[in-house]
DNA sequence: TGTCTAATTAGATAATAAACTAATTAATTA
DNA sequence: TAATTAATTAGTTTATTATCTAATTAGACA
C-alpha cells in the first residue's frame, strides 16, 4: 500500500469527531441528523466529516426515502489501520513490483486470444497486473454506472462481481453511490 | 484506550514526512542528521517531527557521544494501530454468523486441494472462516514459539505475517513475549 | 403544484501545523 | 579553554481545515 494512502487514512482519524463518529457507527447504521443530535454539532459539518471518511472507503450508505444511513466499512478500517504495521517490512516478503516483461507474460498467460480473461488469477501479483490491465480498457476521468462497469468486466469474464469488488479493494477505482470512476494509477496497488 | 489518545496517535501518522520516517526506522535506528539527509530536510524540521512521535511513544532513543540514535517503539506502533478496531464494541450489526454450508463453501474456495491457502480473503466475514480454519491446525493448550507459529503459517501462505498478526487482533490467539497460545473459541471473533 | 425534510454547498473565520532561517544549547575533544 | 558537532528552540510564513450561518438541492408526499 502506497505511503500517501497511508498518509490520507490517518489523516481522517486525526480528528476527535470523526473517531467519534466511528464509534457511533460501530453500533450500527445512523443518518446525518442522528450523528448531528448525538454530537451536538450542526448538519453541514457532519456532511464535512462523512465526506472525510468517505474519501477513504470507510463509509458506506443506503438511502431510504430522504434519509441517508451511514454505515462503516470495516474491510477497509482494518486493512488500513493494519497497513502501517507492513510498511519497509513486508516489501521483503511480497515483492508486488513486475517487470514489464514479466506483466506481458502474465497478460498474454491468463487472457486469451481473443482477448477474454481465462480465469482470475489467485495469486495476488498477478491479480495485480490483471486489474491493472482492465482498468486500462476505461476511460480516466469518466464517470460510470454499476451496469456499466458490470457489463464491461462480463466481457472479460462471467465473475463480474469478483473483478469489479477487487477493482474497489484495490484502489483502481473508487466508488461512490453506484457511480464508479477510475483512481489515477498513483493509488493503484501496482502500476 | 480513550479517544483522545487514539486521536492523537493518528495525528502523529497524519503526515507523509513521519511516515517516511516510521519507514525509514522500521529498518533500524538512525541519527537525526541522517534522517535529514535522507528526506532532504533540515535538522529542525527532523526535530520537530521526532518530537510529535515521540509525543505518542513511538520513539525509542540512545545516545552516543553527541548523536542521537532515534529507533521505532512496534509495541506502540502495534496496539495504537489496532486500537480503532476496538472501539465502541456495541457489536449490534455485526452479524458475523456463517451457516456451515457457507463456511464449507468458503474454505473450498480459498483453499486448494493440497491445502494451501490461495488468498487472504479481503472479506472480513470470509478471512474469520479462514482464520478459525487455520488456528484449528494447533493444539489447545500447547505454548508455541513464534517461529512455530511462522512456519505452520507459512505452509499455507507466504504472508505469514499478516496471518499472524490477524489471529492476535482476531482473539484467536493470544501473545505475550513472543509466546503464543489458541485462545478458547469462546473469545474468538467468530465460531 | 407547493410544502416538508434531510442533506449538501458556499463562504467566512479561527485554529493548527509544516517548513524554513537564525540563534542557542549541550556534549565532546583538541 | 576553545573549537566542533549534533540537536533543539524561537520566530516567521504559508497552507490546511474544523466549524459555523445562510442558501440551495433533492426527494417524498399531500
Amino acid at each position: 500500500m502506497q505511503l500517501t494512502l497511508i498518509v490520507e487514512f490517518h489523516k481522517a482519524l486525526a480528528d476527535l469527531t470523526r473517531i467519534r463518529i466511528l464509534a457511533l457507527l460501530k453500533q450500527g447504521p445512523l443518518h446525518g441528523q442522528a450523528i448531528a443530535g448525538k454530537l451536538s454539532l450542526t448538519p453541514p459539518t457532519i456532511t464535512h466529516h462523512m465526506s472525510r471518511l468517505r474519501d477513504v472507503g470507510l463509509i458506506k450508505e443506503r438511502r431510504d426515502k430522504n434519509t441517508i444511513y451511514f454505515s462503516l466499512n470495516e474491510n477497509v478500517l482494518e486493512s488500513c489501520a493494519t497497513a502501517i504495521l507492513s510498511i519497509g517490512k513486508g516489501e521483503k516478503n511480497m515483492d508486488m513490483s513486475v517487470t514489464a516483461e514479466e506483466r506481458e507474460a502474465i497478460i498474454n498467460n491468463f487472457f486469451s486470444a481473443d482477448g477474454k480473461l481465462k480465469t482470475i488469477p489467485a495469486q495476488r501479483k498477478k491479480r495485480l497486473v490483471v486489474l491493472s490491465h482492465l482498468v486500462k480498457g476505461l476511460e480516466f476521468g469518466k464517470i460510470y454506472s454499476e451496469k456499466e462497469i458490470s457489463d464491461y468486466l462480463r466481457s472479460y469474464h462471467p465473475d463480474y462481481a469478483t473483478l469489479r469488488r477487487e477493482l474497489i479493494i484495490h484502489q483502481f477505482m473508487y466508488r461512490k453511490d453506484g457511480r464508479y470512476e477510475m483512481n489515477p494509477p498513483e493509488l493503484w496497488s501496482q502500476g
